[in-house]
DNA sequence: AATGAATGAGCGTTCATTCAT
DNA sequence: TATGAATGAACGCTCATTCAT
């Protein structure tokens, strides 16, 4: 699930950088080394002084690539969004037998990714970021909205007469509840051990939730 | 609901200090001004000069409260969380008529705030704060744990006979639900405005949760 | 002729900075070094690190005094022209027999100082400077216009029947004449040798001028 | 007035650089983004970087140029002066009547040109730079000994007799007082407005000079 | 003739902290 | 209690320059 420099990626480091073999790993260094130290270490560590140590190269050169600190900042999110991107593609488009069944995937696949050390140290960085700064939200808004979207898609498949409000309520509601977890049962997290546990209990009930809206939504219609 | 100083605080400011009336009330100053800035402008933009500055003093003196941005940073986290406690405490001894109205109680409760800009900004402090900082991560687990004690309390007179792990579980699977929310739905949030209807959805189910896993539980138990 | 603290001075380093002796005699090296920096080695070299380590302090103690170079800037600006405006007051009271004979004076005080090394190498930076501060620009137009207004006082005694803005013309076109020198006959530039020589050649003349022009206009007037 | 290539320039860029059509144009083109940056941001704004990006080439092709920026700065010193000395060759050998129209015709010449965004902006840097800057010193003495010379040139005419040590000095007494309104009625300065009244006070008072020197020193030649 | 890639020193500034008074 | 004065490391960033291709 590694970003494909070839898709249709928007901005990229300075533009007519990385055009060389030797650029263009050197691009891809400063990427992995950026998102190495924030994961492990806090968005608070990095510093374009660090990011140039860790990738080899002179501070001067690093801001060559990327002529400042929020430049960087940019495509770093994407860089580090855009394989969710991908994967919540490749959700939506999955035959998994039933859309409940598809659902149950899907669910499943977000909550196992919260214990990726990963995801547990950088949703929250985007969280606290994307309170102050306008790019940062946008990148939120956007993979959530994918992440959603997906939900929607198989919900509008399991009952297709349910209101189009309401299924994004639930998207919503379940995503959000599901999110919640990255910070107790997450990588290193004070609860990581009842993850197993807290995942079945709440999965099922998610889709039960789905079933018990849809037939509230459609007694309530039917009595109107 | 403001901090009680004479409440068993365990940590305050540089022992011996803060014993006159006028250190006392520059004390208080101090972490009320570093509240402010945490949530206003958010923990990175948090810095001793700023606190300094802001509170009327100058950065030596500053420092003779806390000797170190950790030490402040410790009473900080105390100071803001120590209301939730208290809140939490009167939940737990609340009588709402029955459990499960006690229960909505809580959970409303805690629904509510987090669209509170305190809430909405101070907490995914914490939890990043938490991954990296031992002290902010006890914090952290003890305003958790509170919470989810108060939780289990109710739970265990709805269901006296539902096992103790199962509870506990169940409380960090409510708990953490409704905290997700709070980076969609919470103050300045892109969702904000779905709230009440999110609210409604969700607050009912984990009810439900409740009584469909003593049910299952119930059943399990008697199969056995 | 040095700039005397307890004058009317209207702003100095950071407020609240420079209460205490040690205080004041570290900000009064700075602007010491600062001058002596620009007068040396031109504005372009000097460097708040440089200033800093020239003062044998720390480049955060620069900063203590002064908050951003523009500051300090504008106070060295201060700091150097402050002397040559008392000095302007002081030709301006100044009894030297006749209007004629203090007019002398004044201009050969001038071109005098022209070949001083503070003059050479200052003023033409105040005159670059000028032309893109907005601050600097102001401190120019008050130390000539001070300037101006002695050679107007004068030349008002002098022929009290020439209108104001034929004086002011005056001022204007004979202080530029002298300045104009500086480039030229300055400390260390090429023809400063010649100065002497020119120096008789242009006072002479200049106040001539004076004379010419009172007649122009008295024999236009009587005409009309 | 551009500035003609076949001409006897002592130096230009690279020896062995813009030998070919393209790179005559390249060179072409960075001595004129360069002139510009520095009449409308100032020296202090002039950097590579800036010149190559302005010129549309890289930082590296800039340097195939030019090895240095002092290089450059010579080169762009020599590009910006050679029109004004074409100026004065031509100035020279006009013909205006008289000696004393001439005169007037050259002075008027320079005082407007003074108005001139390039001269109000480009003279006074280097007139700095001339400070510090040997080759600057050079190229500064160079265009005003040219000027000087027409002076000389037309003033012998005007009075044969007078020595020439005299001349010389009174060529530079004259220049050097045009030049100072630069700063005073130059393009954007404070009082340009008043350029046209300090004109015509100060032109005539200088053929005027010129007269009355004569006459002083014929009278003590006479008396000797 | 031109490019992309890289360097390393230096820039103005901020920071937590220390300390004498 | 409180201040002014000071430190030194680190920050993001710019610069002239170099060099292989």
């Amino acid at each position: 699930m590694v970003a494909d420099d070839s898709s249709g990626s928007k901005r990229r480091h300075r533009p007519g950088t990385a055009a060389y073999t030797t650029g263009r790993s050197t691009a891809a260094r400063i990427l992995a080394v950026a998102r190495d130290i924030v994961i492990n270490d806090g968005m608070a560590k990095l510093t374009m002084r660090r990011i140039a140590r860790e990738s080899n190269i002179s501070p001067g050169n690093l801001s060559y690539y990327y002529a400042s600190k929020t430049d960087l900042l940019e495509d770093l999110c994407h860089h580090v969004l855009e394989p969710y991107l991908q994967e919540f593609e490749r959700l939506r488009s999955q035959d998994s037998g039933s859309p409940r069944a598809q659902l149950r995937a899907v669910l499943e696949y977000v909550f196992d990714d919260l214990s990726t050390t990963e995801t547990t140290h950088f949703f929250p960085e985007l969280w606290l970021l994307a309170l102050r700064d306008e790019w940062a939200a946008k990148q939120m808004e956007n993979i959530y909205a994918t992440y959603r979207s997906v939900l929607v898609d198989i919900m509008h498949n399991m009952y297709p007469g349910l209101e189009a409000r309401k299924v994004q309520d639930l998207a919503l509601a379940i995503s959000a509840s599901i999110e919640g977890h990255t910070v107790f049962i997450g990588y290193g997290r004070e609860h990581a051990a009842r993850a197993p546990h807290v995942k079945s209990l709440i999965i099922e009930h998610l889709i039960n939730l789905v079933d018990t809206t849809a037939a509230a939504c459609d007694a309530a219609g039917n009595a109107a």
